[in-house]
DNA sequence: CTTGCTTCTGCAACCACTTGCAATAACGAT
DNA sequence: ATCGTTATTGCAAGTGGTTGCAGAAGCAAG
């Protein structure tokens, strides 16, 4: 749940309780690495109670549908990475942006939909990105 | 570099510029992926240009340390979700946090610095954990 | 209970970033 | 050049989150 759904909640019982002392008891539980704390691009961080089954979301950035990741795959990343370096990854929740395989382009030229080559009239269409987000 | 850092720069030549304009055309370019956004936990995002030579970095939660990751860990960890989920994962600059060799606890009965037993007059020590970040 | 110390809290200010809006600039077609 | 449409910009306000500070609460020792 989001910071703001957490405060309702809370304020439900505590009423004149300040959204600082609700970041501040969040960050202790992160540090503690009892919660997650997720960027999902929606603007608010989502927090979650870390529980044994650990899953990860893959977040499409055409459509933003979200599928979850078996935790294996990070699983063996930070095995991995604990194996060369030494390092300890914290890979408790991730989001990993991408095009998912119903936004995934079907021709080679028009990858990221921008054509790669000039129109038949010799011209380059107009490419379109949209600012939102 | 930082968003301000960038803003400084453009200011030079163009010292009306709003950071507006900057963020904005930072979310086109980002749009793009002809630059990589990544949260290295100081306050700022940090963006770069996507050059050939990708890479990702182990951020110590400890010490602050920053280590240089191979781009190789992210592309197989890519492949593999291709493979089984159809999906393309944008892996173009990730920050992974965790906790490096040099930090890496020597007791196992005092893992994150926090005893999981009590102590010889069967009181549990106070925990202490920071605020700040 | 009182004292002294530590921790927690609300408040207000602040920071990085985003967004709505109106004015301007750029562009294509005529 | 001129008109109409589209894109870009600066400004100001807003959002999500953090922080400094001073007062309140908690707690152990006397």
């Amino acid at each position: 749940m989001t910071a703001s759904e957490i405060l309702d909640r809370v304020r439900e019982s505590y009423p004149y309780i300040d959204s600082s002392t609700v970041y501040r008891t969040l960050s202790v539980l992160k540090k503690l690495r009892l919660v997650s704390e997720t960027d999902v691009g929606a603007g608010e961080m989502i927090y979650e109670w870390l529980r044994q089954d650990r899953h990860h979301h893959l977040i499409c950035r055409d459509c933003g549908s979200l599928t979850k990741l078996d935790h294996a795959y990070m699983a063996s990343l930070g095995a991995e990475i604990l194996d060369d370096y030494g390092f300890e990854a914290d890979v408790d929740h991730i989001a990993v942006f991408g095009r998912c395989a119903d936004c995934a382009p079907t021709s080679v030229s028009a990858v990221d939909g921008i054509s790669r080559e000039p129109g038949r009239d010799g011209r380059w269409p107009r490419v379109k990105v949209e600012m939102n987000r």
